[in-house]
DNA sequence: AGCGTAAGACACCAAACGGTGTCATGTCAA
DNA sequence: TTGACATGACACCGTTTGGTGTCTTACGCT
């Protein structure tokens, strides 16, 4: 399976997953027609995206339906979440700071 | 200035942060020392990493040393945390469905 | 002074990436 | 049934990427 990081890494991709989050379901075309690029361009970034596990897709008569499945960017969350403790600290540090400068 | 998502998209750049997580301030040829690659394509990451803010280097002697700064992860942290619902959301459903069951 | 080490700066390379255009196929609708 | 539309599947292309090796410069140590 595809590389979740590298799969967001792309900003028409972000595009895209934003776009799944309010529709729920879209069909190719409809996502194409948001775009400066073209549908085989589109049609590759999802695929991309399906690889990594964030979409889903069904097929709707002639259309194919695309589906937001947001699971896998847990990764990233828990993995920058570790981080969160160096911008904190940087907070309390500074708060440390400012209580010495006041009392 | 580069950016961020598409820095932390490689494995050995993800690596690199954590190293310099636990250690404060690492010279180049320190960090290369654990890594299967050589010194040129480490000290490129580094660069890579560093053009996206998330770290700063210093000239110390003969050696280099880099050091973390986190703060562009933020907008990492931001953008992942807005799909935070779509899971949540998921596990209330089916709080919901398992309360139903039990009565 | 002279040796060994740390790193910057290139030039170079294969593979991956983001994009295009085109052709074939399947489906909806008049 | 015929035509228009939605996609999949290719082949193709320029640029970026992740890596190498090599040369040079600059420190540090003895």
């Amino acid at each position: 399976m595809g590389d979740v990081y590298s799969a967001v890494a792309d900003p028409t991709r972000r595009q895209l997953l934003r776009l799944l989050a309010d529709a729920d379901e879209l069909p190719l075309h409809e996502m194409t027609a948001r775009f400066p690029v073209g549908r085989t361009a589109v049609s590759k970034h999802l695929a991309v995206l399906k690889e990594a596990g964030l979409v889903s897709d069904r097929k709707a008569g002639r259309e194919t339906r695309y589906h937001l499945n947001a699971a896998p960017l847990r990764e990233i969350q828990e993995w920058v979440s570790f981080y969160e403790r160096f911008w904190t600290e940087r907070i309390d540090r500074l708060k440390d700071l400012l209580e010495e400068e006041n009392g």
